[in-house]
DNA sequence: ACCAGCTCCTGCTTGC
DNA sequence: TGCAAGCAGGAGCTGG
């Protein structure tokens, strides 16, 4: 499900909650979510202060007391949701967990925080804080598009000599992290680039654009709090509205959006996957 | 080394 | 209305 905007968006909402507290309780209801969860998780959480919530690429990293990192990746369908506090509810009883429901925080100040995932593609670990950069999970994660290296030379160079589409090339995360079926073909529109193009054969002024494009479409998707198709949710329950600035995903048939053209936008599929674009314009 | 395709899982949408 | 097939935002793995 997530992309990057929709990972910020959580890690915005579950900031106030987790940033600061102690986890006063930590329960897993199942013993693996897509991997098997690491031995003794619940325990290892329990009783541990989180120094800081961050996020990488489509990761959410919590950076406990303890000196681990609770790492955390809401594959397709991943969601959370904050309780208590709300207005009226105080007292929570601790009802059933919901269908779903895999993991659960309670905070010292009781608030709670339920982990809901349908498919179970995302998953969870605890690593050494220290030792992040270097596990297998991040070490190969590519520039962060809204990190200060991300630039049309760093993209050029992780680009370069790439025969793969255009597509495929910015869905890698070893390439460019964050990026999703959505934005992929989002940011391409906007760069009226087209998606079938080889990779690695962007003019330096295609390139440049192609920057530009993206970190708009990403800083105006989290403004809007994410896109909601099936599953995200911001973590107060309300949804994020970016889908309804679509230009392409999911629009097939409709107008391309951009001055002076009349195309229509295709949908074709390359590698497996949906994609939406204007033939026209994106050349 | 690089790349396309398959796969994990559940639920929603589509078409008969 | 009911049912089954098809499809979905990720990404690790396999095999070419």
């Amino acid at each position: 499900m997530p992309e990057l905007p929709e990972v910020e968006t959580v890690r915005r909402g579950l900031a106030p909650t987790f940033v600061g507290a102690r986890i006063a309780l930590a329960t897993a209801r199942r013993p693996d979510l897509r991997f098997p969860l690491p031995a003794r998780f619940a325990e290892r959480l329990t009783g541990r202060r989180v120094n800081e919530l961050r996020r990488r690429a489509k990761y959410l990293l919590a950076d406990l007391d303890s000196g681990e990192t609770l790492v955390m990746h809401l594959g397709m369908s991943g969601s959370f949701r904050v309780e208590g506090f709300a207005v009226g509810e105080f007292h929570h009883p601790r009802g059933k967990p919901g269908l779903h429901d895999h993991v659960e925080f309670e905070f010292e100040s009781g608030a709670r925080v339920v982990y809901n995932d349908p498919r179970r593609f995302g998953f969870m670990d605890l690593i050494e804080t220290a030792a992040l950069e270097r596990h297998p999970l991040f070490a190969a994660i590519g520039v962060e598009p809204l990190g200060p290296d991300f630039h049309a030379h760093a993209l050029a160079a992780v680009l370069a000599g790439a025969r793969t589409p255009l597509k495929a090339a910015l869905l890698d995360q070893r390439r460019i992290a964050g990026l999703g079926n959505i934005y992929v073909c989002e940011a391409l529109h906007r760069a009226r680039l087209s998606p079938l193009r080889e990779a690695g054969w962007l003019k330096p002024v295609e390139t440049r654009r192609l920057v530009r494009a993206i970190v708009e479409v990403l800083e105006a998707a989290i403004e809007a709090g994410g896109s909601t198709l099936r599953d995200h949710r911001r973590t107060d329950g309300t949804l994020g509205y970016f889908q309804h600035s679509f230009a392409v995903y999911d629009r097939e048939g409709a107008l391309c959006g951009h001055a002076r053209c009349a195309g229509l936008i295709a949908r074709t599929v390359q590698s497996g996957r949906s994609t939406f674009y204007c033939a026209t314009c994106q050349r």
